[in-house]
DNA sequence: TAGTACATTCAGAAGTAATTGAAAGTACGG
DNA sequence: CCGTACTTTCAATTACTTCTGAATGTACTA
């Protein structure tokens, strides 16, 4: 592979990294699925325990972390006892399998801390403008809830980009 | 305030520094925002030093922060030389601020990456797999940008409720 | 101008998360 | 079964982030 190209490569894989970082993703694991998903054959552990220079249980640990997610596959190929790791080849499913996520992770549990506030609040009449914030951001909360299972459910992935396109196009 | 409002209440500070940190987000900072967020008093350093245990120092930081984001306002009154701090008011005028934010932090960087990485690869046959990907997600990645920036710069912020509830509606 | 009342900064301490590597686990082939 | 080729786990370590509090800065008042 030519310089250019492997230092691009190398690039993309670290800027990934550093998106991860910023979205609260562990650095590892981001730089793990860039290099899962500009790599054209299956990778093994070992492949990426070489090209990020992390441990073997460091790999371990965050390639299932990345299966977890839904964004990476393990595959074992016959008469080979090792294991083979893909990432989901498609760019609008992928994004499908993190909203899906993200919705699961980080909203539901929101939602469900709202309510629970809202119960123990009671009916005062003192409660009464906790009660309505409370209510305000669940409002809020629930429709990216919403908007996030609608695109997490998409079962045809390749419908995302047209909506999102004819959305653009519209505003 | 009755001890039942005054729980309920610290459970809602401790579960949305819990979101914040599931966010990436500095988890005290977080819990000083919900603590605005449901004082119906603008609040000083002190008050929320006091109320949330945390130094002087860190108060002052986190408060900066909160400013910087746009989600929270200084005010000082007239004969008092005190510094008072009030969150916005409106939900879904944050919701503007924070996607305008996080647009700014977190999208437009990544753009900025790829289109590097995408210079840096050149024009070679051998590169040409990478080009594709990276233009994929370049695709994905503007979308995002854009709806954020929709989101963002909403004037009245009243009419996102109505978007998103038609959405809503519609599907 | 000095004193007071507050806010900010930052070096070091405390706390948290990521990483390593060696030991334990698993499963296939013979 | 046993050895081999791999994967997983986890206690200890390292790296990173957040927090503290004393020193410093700022600006109002008398």
């Amino acid at each position: 592979m030519g310089a250019e190209l492997k230092s691009a490569k190398e690039k993309f894989v670290e800027s990934w990294g550093q998106m991860g970082g910023a979205w609260g993703i562990n650095k590892t694991m981001a730089r793990m699925h860039a290099l899962l998903m500009i790599s054209d054959v299956p990778l093994t552990a070992d492949d990426i325990m070489a090209a990020l220079a992390v441990s073997r249980g460091n790999t371990s640990m965050n390639l299932r972390a990345l299966v977890d997610w839904g964004l990476v596959r393990r595959t074992s190929l016959p008469r080979d006892r090792k294991e083979y790791f893909t990432c989901e080849k498609d760019v609008w499913t992928m994004c499908c399998r993190i909203a899906r996520e993200r919705k699961k992770r980080e909203i539901e549990p929101v939602i469900g801390a709202i309510d629970e506030c809202l119960k123990e609040a009671g009916g005062d009449k003192e409660a009464a403008a906790f009660r309505k914030k409370l209510n305000e951001l669940l409002e809020l909360v629930r429709l990216l809830d919403f908007v996030l299972g609608k695109v997490g459910n998409q079962e045809k992935a390749a419908v995302l980009p047209k909506v999102l396109t004819l959305l653009k196009a519209m505003a």
